[in-house]
DNA sequence: CGAAAACTACCTACTAGTAGGTAGGTAGCG
DNA sequence: CGCTACCTACCTACTAGTAGGTAGTTTTCG
């Protein structure tokens, strides 16, 4: 357990908290600075260029999906439970405001006006998120724990753009079960004898 | 036909280009004034803030797309081929990357940072689009040429969820073809008798 | 051990450049 | 004339980033 510093992650926690709400470019240093209580030199110490900070925080980003997603396949097997348990947890995060809003999701919007560096970093997410449910859907399908009626790579694909559009929508409408109430039938589809 | 000036026209369309690309702090005046070759004080002649000029954006785009729905169900009256040719417009605007996303759901995703004037033009964007789905889908499903699994208006939201999250994923992975593929499976499960 | 050297984390003070916006003037036109 | 559309020239506030300094801690080594 390396713990260096606590302040270079309440400096990304605190980016994190900005991107979410306003993008890449809706946020400064001396915003962060504020909020955490140094000055805005000093997150160059940790952090040479926004780009260094944003970066950092894609890739973290990244790598806490991946522990989160090992994690999760050992504690629950099911490719049903699984997406259940996915859509649940991002439910979770809106509905208590924890966080909002999938950081990669939000940065692809804005994704040709990115830092090359940091679209490299948001493609690389979007890829092993794909990746990850294209997996789950497959073995649902061999299993007949889950009902299929397109390739699972496309299934994955919509299956993940219902998810990030419907944090668009639970944002538009500013309405925390929002994101539950379109994943419902979305699972629902894909999972058959339910209730 | 009130064609008082070209060059409003000009900055809105610049304007929209820009947003699309970045989101509303990813441009400046200085940028569109570059592209249409004006000053950026001329700007301000014609839209005196920021907040207005995107403001009326935003507020054109809802009347467009009023206008365009209404027009489209007078051509084509059946629910499927509205779902499709819906779906097809966007996939086009894709694909030609004439219009490669939709700017109020890009501006959805920085909601919380925007002007309010202009999160309340896009809430009554995501209003207007969810209502028309809901009425096709209603209609849809009492004709039986739809099949629906849960109440018209939530399958409204999640299918203009799914729309929004595919351009998002034909962004990330920088495929134009992305979005017709997510799309294809989500208009097959509500449309029976395909093929 | 203890002093010197090096490093960490922060600071003040500054830079060049850009943001949105304003004041005031001018060219062309009905 | 008065209006529209544009201009130059400017403003203030803020952007990311830099220079250089200072405490306090850690490492190195005689």
């Amino acid at each position: 357990m390396d713990k260096p510093s606590n302040t270079a992650d309440d400096i990304l926690a605190a980016a994190r908290t900005f991107i979410v709400a306003g993008g890449y470019n809706g946020f400064s240093y001396a915003d962060i600075a504020e909020v955490i209580g140094i000055r805005k030199a000093s997150i160059h110490h940790h952090f040479p260029s926004k780009v260094d900070l944003v970066q950092t925080l894609v890739r973290r980003y990244l790598e806490d999906a991946v522990a989160g997603m090992t994690e999760l396949e050992r504690n629950v097997p099911e490719p049903p439970e699984l997406l259940r348990t996915y859509a649940g947890f991002w439910a979770q995060c809106i509905e208590d405001a924890s966080r909002p809003f999938c950081v990669c999701a939000l940065l692809a919007s804005e994704l040709p006006a990115l830092p090359p560096e940091i679209a490299a970093g948001v493609r690389a997410y979007f890829q092993f998120l794909s990746g990850w449910l294209t997996g789950v859907i497959e073995r649902g399908a061999a299993q007949g724990t889950l009902t299929i009626s397109a390739a699972p790579r496309v299934e994955a694909e919509a299956f993940m753009a219902t998810v990030h559009g419907a944090m668009l929508s639970a944002r538009a409408y500013g309405d925390v079960l929002t994101f539950g109430m379109i994943l419902a039938p979305t699972l629902q589809k894909l999972i058959p004898t339910t209730d």
